[in-house]
DNA sequence: GATGAATGAGGATTCATTCAT
DNA sequence: AATGAATGAATCCTCATTCAT
């Protein structure tokens, strides 16, 4: 999807576009406009998360996403955009890997749990993708139409497979309360909580997300685990 | 007759004055400093709350505080200092209660537990303090010296209390495991859920707080709790 | 539709603008960089010199400079860089010229003298550079590192020319005495009152400078110039 | 001269007031007003003469005259006001002086000289009255009122002094023209160098101005000076 | 399409001046 | 008279956005 060309029409967010622009057929030009826009976004990850939204500067992202500053208009219609079409963007990967998930419903709800773990630290906290989550977090709050795409997009999803898979595990005993599976937040609230200690805390008191996450499964399932490190 | 600021008293420039009109005491004086610095604390929590530090306007502060804008530069010296002092105001009360739960060492831990509980439901969630917890893990990862702080002041001794209470519970064949005990991120993780959930979600799919926190408790314990609510 | 800078259109605030409304030629482009930054520094010494450095307000120097006030930062980081630049760069030419006086040393004292003088009153005294004199005077104890480039692309310079005009002079007998050479300052003294006297009284009580040059030429002979004017 | 209690009802500068309050008959109260006002005054010059009167801060003249910062509008109108009455007031002393000289007419015109000379090293240069002179040459052109004033009291006198003084020399044949006799000026240009250059070139390059004052001295006089140092 | 110089509204901060005590 | 907290206009500087090339 290249560049905008609009006179800013009313302030966006509504525009709910296609769901991926999926790919154009390449036709090796300059430089794929598709990559730019890559590039940009990658860029603009990295400023947004690391100052914020209000004080992340154009003048960075630009540089470096190694384009000019006039060219980031010619992808995105305004600030705001281009940190919306980021979370929208970044957000898509992390759904395609609940998939696989989700996919496979057999798998015994305690290796669902640990491969959801697994996948979490090494997809999420293990890459740039906690700053997206942190970004999130941070500024959400004033983006509603952000908030609203996450929470549908991830949370209602996330929720959907968290609960699947705590009832399916409440039924074989293999948790030892239904409270997971009422409240499926229960699973996923020390990842969240991974991701904000790591933000604040991990130069002054790094915290051992691998042992969180053990003893995490251990209080889901009830009773000590053998076995597992 | 010489420069000198002029007050160019004629020309434009109505006012830019107020949002809240809210009519403004002309030159309240004596009003106890302490008061106004609360005063002036309280609009901080307010405004940098709703649009971050960054995008928090000074004159909105001082707006709402019933200030003129100079005024704030009597009680701090920045923004960033009102910023952090806010936090750091903000932050004592919290811990005041944090002592009163400390101060009941044989209270039985599920009791002191559910005690933490509604202490947070009622007095940061159900207070303007959560815009506070919001506050921190949103700006905190630019002002480490407010990580820092809050680490010290809450993060440690909030970990150290539920360690101690995880392990009698433990002990006492309480919790089920000693997973909480190793990790006592783990009984506050969904705390924070709900905290960052309100901020998100509030609008769209409020979180029934009290449901949640009673989930928690009986994955914690382990099994099915029966009376309690 | 969340917060962004709202650019506000509606609402007063009708331009602070121009002392002098000038047509502002809408977005003027290409207007060779050099020529631009020439042209505020034209501006700049303009207003600088009226209002002191203090004083000075940047709108006006744009405003001036027929550019807006963000252009400026595009040459100059701060005030003090603009006023440092603003000085160095009236200072060089000012130099060439004696460069011209030092490239003759055969010229007979007096003549050189003279040329000297009538340089000064031509170059300096007649032109906007005797605000930049005036400018160095009053602001240079502020600004040290001015006062140092000053001392030595000028004034030890300057001094060494005058010296030499000065030893040669006295050998010769067209000097009665050898005080200027020993203090070259005394020949320059009278040149550096008409410039105060200039910015002072000139409106109340200006000063003949020829005729105040001419009299320091025969103080400094030792005798009455016949002849000569 | 008491405090002023006038609500700003015109800009000043015309009230040409007493020519000097003439100590009032001391009633022994608190803190003598007059005394309090010197203070005043006295604060100012250190802080006016440091950072010129625009960056001069009220707070840090209050401060150093160890009153309070509303206590100045007590005692003088407007930032202004202080600066002219500062300046009005230092100025005074010095004429004193000038008086006593002129009040030896029959003293032998090369004594007078060195004796005018040496009164503006020990009076002036000597002393922080050199700030005074600094602050009118670089604050001068944009105080008309005090440039005119300063022109009046001290530059006509003085300048009518050195004219007597000149001529008598001539007329006498102990200076070699009437060069100075026709421009003063001659006489006193020197000392404003030593001035100026004090003020820009103390720290790197210090002006011998003894040196400087004998030398002059040889060339008013039109030739070497035995015995004399 | 791409560029980046130019624009100018916006916001933090300062400080002369006022005025209730 | 003296105080100093309060005021708010003024000013520097930033940075999102535009637009001529």
């Amino acid at each position: 999807m290249p560049p905008a060309r609009k006179r800013k029409p009313a302030a966006g967010l509504k525009s709910r576009a296609a769901p991926k622009p999926a790919a154009r057929p390449p036709r090796a030009r300059k430089i794929e406009p598709e990559a730019r826009r890559q590039a940009i976004l990658k860029a603009a990850l990295a400023v947004f998360a690391e100052r914020g939204f209000e004080a992340a500067r154009l003048d960075d992202v630009a540089a470096r996403a190694g384009v000019a500053k006039g060219t980031l208009y010619l992808y995105f219609e305004h600030k705001e955009a281009l940190f919306e079409a980021l979370i929208r963007t970044a957000v898509s990967p992390v759904m395609e890997q609940f998939g696989k998930l989700a996919a496979a419903p057999n798998l015994p709800p305690l290796q669902a749990i640990e491969a959801f773990f697994a996948l979490f630290q090494n997809e999420v906290l293990g890459t740039e993708r906690k700053l997206l989550l942190r970004l999130i977090i941070a500024e959400g709050p004033r983006f509603p139409a952000i908030a609203e795409m996450y929470h549908r997009e991830v949370v209602v999803r996330g929720i959907g497979l968290m609960r699947a898979l705590a009832e399916r595990a409440a039924r074989q005993g293999a948790f030892a309360t239904n409270g997971a599976a009422r409240y499926p937040q229960l699973i996923v609230a020390p990842l969240l909580m991974a991701v904000i200690w790591d933000g604040l805390f991990s130069k002054i008191d790094p915290l051992d997300v691998g042992g969180l996450l053990r003893a995490h499964r251990e209080v889901l399932i009830g009773k000590p685990q053998k076995g597992v490190s």
